[in-house]
DNA sequence: TACATAGTTGCACAATTACGCATATAATAT
DNA sequence: ATATTATATGCGTAATTGTGCAACTATGTA
């Protein structure tokens, strides 16, 4: 009973429920930094919800190098597999700024992976974070 | 994004869980008295958990007579529909004494409705609520 | 009218949970 | 080695939530 009470619990609360709605709509693992500029809420807080939601199983960790990507679980129980169905159901509308933001973050990954030392306050032209991300790129 | 966080913390509780994994299991609205008794949970907070069920649209309010039943709403969106599908995913034997308890409640209807002055502890043989039960029921 | 039963709700308190801050760990680059 | 970047976590606090108790409303019955 816990088990499924622990995946309620886990998706009642707001970053949570974004966290998960992100993983659904972009079908790829984020890593934490990409999720702390594309939902605004402070690293740590971004960790500390991703440590919950993995320990209800409802997303997986993956870690690579310095970075460590969470993506949806790959083996999903019916139960599991029904509750992200729901979540998919919620209007794209309501979390487009997160969607936006996300994009963002993805434009600027390398071979499919998330870069150094990106911040979005970067992402402007001429900033010599962004130079040095454009340089890497090029390699 | 209310609305759907609202749904998860409703169900985020044991109490309530164990409330929708009813009416879920049994397919017909039930009285408080009867959840009350079924799950072992004082009136007053099965009332309150009630409420806040009913309050993010998990289930649907109708009163008769003295009673006041609960049930599964019957318009439901997407999200709701999947929600309460996985729900019914969750293995019967985790909640077998909730469906045990509510079905000897079920029993001592009459004509489909709750019986007036049932406690559990009143379906004894020879105990004077029951004769009147009984009564009530031959009539 | 008086009474009994079904259900609701305000209040105080306890438990849980989210957050900010500072700091710690881990991996990589210089 | 040292610095830098990505991530995690302990601590104190504030906000939220669940509960017991008691009082309340509402409906039906004697």
């Amino acid at each position: 009973m816990l088990e499924y009470l622990e995946k309620f619990k886990a998706l009642s609360d707001e970053t949570r429920l974004r966290i998960v709605h992100l993983l659904i709509e972009k079908n790829t693992p984020l890593c934490v930094c990409e999720f702390t500029d594309a939902l605004e809420v402070s690293q740590y807080n971004v960790s500390r919800h991703l440590k919950i939601l993995k320990h209800a199983k409802l997303i997986e960790e993956n870690k690579e190098g310095r970075w460590v990507y969470f993506g949806l679980p790959k083996t999903e129980d019916a139960f599991t597999e029904l509750i992200i169905e729901a979540i998919r159901r919620i209007p794209k509308s309501i979390l487009s700024k997160d969607l936006e933001e996300i994009d963002k973050r993805l434009a600027i990954r390398t071979n499919g992976k998330c870069l150094t030392g990106v911040k979005k306050e970067h992402l402007l032209s001429t900033h010599p974070v962004k130079d040095k991300i454009t340089k890497e790129f090029k390699k």
